[in-house]
DNA sequence: CGCTGTATTGATGTCTTTCAATGTGCGTGG
DNA sequence: CCACGCACATTGAAAGACATCAATACAGCG
């Protein structure tokens, strides 16, 4: 694996490819060109750590590309995802400056990251700033409680057509059947969803023997009823 | 049970036991003032529904005294907490009007609601009572990661541990041994953490077994080593 | 084409749940 | 004030789900 971590020339934001769903979506020019000034595009290879829990952080930033993890770690190794990290989400806190989670690239990914001394003053001098970034963290807190109804009460199996639903509505493509490349590997899906290796291929195995999937490789997942494996996932079918 | 829902005159801020933990804590007289014109106290008996998920809800508020329950459930019945309030904390968001989650008063309680369309506009119009609102959001969303880690990963034995330390800090006497008072009952345990009554039950035999805690009644807990406590929770020695 | 890390599959073990019975605190009404 | 009834809590035995340990298969890459 390559070590070298990559600083790119920060494009122009008008051109980025989350600039409508970011923590920017709600910026007028002004704002955008501020934001300039304090950003740095960084990119990490496909297992790099790029945050340790503890570490001091002078950013705070948005994932432009690719897929990291949020993790925590317990002193005899037991690990569990907290986060999953794709294009357009936040990461760090405006008001802190030590990572509470470790931040490890799933695959290679790019980040737009500010410095967090200026970015706490953009926020607190642009008030539709500050609610974007408030809407987007309620957003993240809604999205941790429904994965907590998923580690405490569902079995390997939903929890597995869980996750698997989450990215397929989030990534696949709509041609029949729908089709999405998993970005994590089975440790990665293990950790989110507090189980083993194992009981993830297992369970990976069963659905696909039921029809309710089809394996590409190690990463192509396809599916031809996305209601079925919901049904499968037990999600609920609120609005 | 009494079904009589108490409304009451609410206090003046200024003399309210929450001023300066909650929403309001960093509002100054004429924010205060303005607060006291949108907000109304109410009250629940234990075990009452205060709001159903999917309910339209005019209000927003924080809890004033006492405990209530966030939950949801899957159509089959299993149930999972995924936040318990406590005096200060906040509830709603400001900018939707259904409920995500069940709330069930775990204790006799009260609430000083604020109408929500009005406190969406004094969020738009006073910076610092966002930001602080900013804060709390973003301080529920460690503390769901955290509870992530112990769902996920943690046995039977680490969570009850967990959990009663969570209580003893933030509510327990400090005279020797600390006392504190369980606000929950066995099933509200249960549902915190991912298991059943039975479960919660045995591992509270034998952490008193194991002379870790003292049980007074139902409710009463008594720990003379907290240390003692931590440690089989497994809790990270973060600072 | 073989090597290395990742994934799958199988056999066994352990922990939590489930089902069932018993025990206990507390409020109500006699 | 005590006894009764009920909800809550505890305890036990058996079943089931997931983890663990171990072997094998496969994919991607030098």
């Amino acid at each position: 694996m390559t070590r070298i971590d990559l600083s790119l020339a920060a494009p122009s934001c008008s051109a980025c490819p989350i600039r409508h769903r970011a923590i920017c979506a709600t910026c007028e020019d002004d704002e955008l060109l501020r934001l300039e000034r304090m950003k740095t595009y960084r990119s990490w290879r496909v297992g790099q750590t790029i945050v340790m829990e503890g570490d001091v952080l002078p950013f705070v930033g948005s994932i432009v590309s690719g897929c990291a993890t949020l993790t925590r770690s317990m002193e005899d190794g037991r690990t569990q995802m907290v986060g999953l990290l794709l294009p357009s989400d936040f990461v760090g806190r405006h008001d802190r400056d030590r990572a509470a989670y470790q931040i490890v690239a799933a695959t290679d990914v790019t980040f737009c990251l500010f410095r967090r001394a200026e970015f706490q003053q953009l926020v607190r001098d642009t008030p539709h700033v500050m609610e974007r970034l408030l809407k987007m963290s309620l957003d993240e807190l809604d999205a941790a409680r429904e994965w907590m109804m998923v580690l405490g009460r569902k079995t390997a199996r939903e929890k597995v057509a869980s996750l698997l639903v989450n990215i397929l509505r989030r990534t696949a493509t709509d041609v029949h059947p729908i089709r999405a490349e998993l970005p994590l590997t089975r440790e990665a899906m293990a950790i989110y969803l507090g189980l083993t290796i194992e009981t993830v291929s297992r369970q990976m195995t069963a659905l696909r023997r039921d029809g309710l999937i089809g394996l590409e490789g190690r990463r192509g997942i396809l599916c031809a009823d996305l209601a079925a494996l919901q049904a499968e996932a037990e999600i609920d079918a609120a609005p």
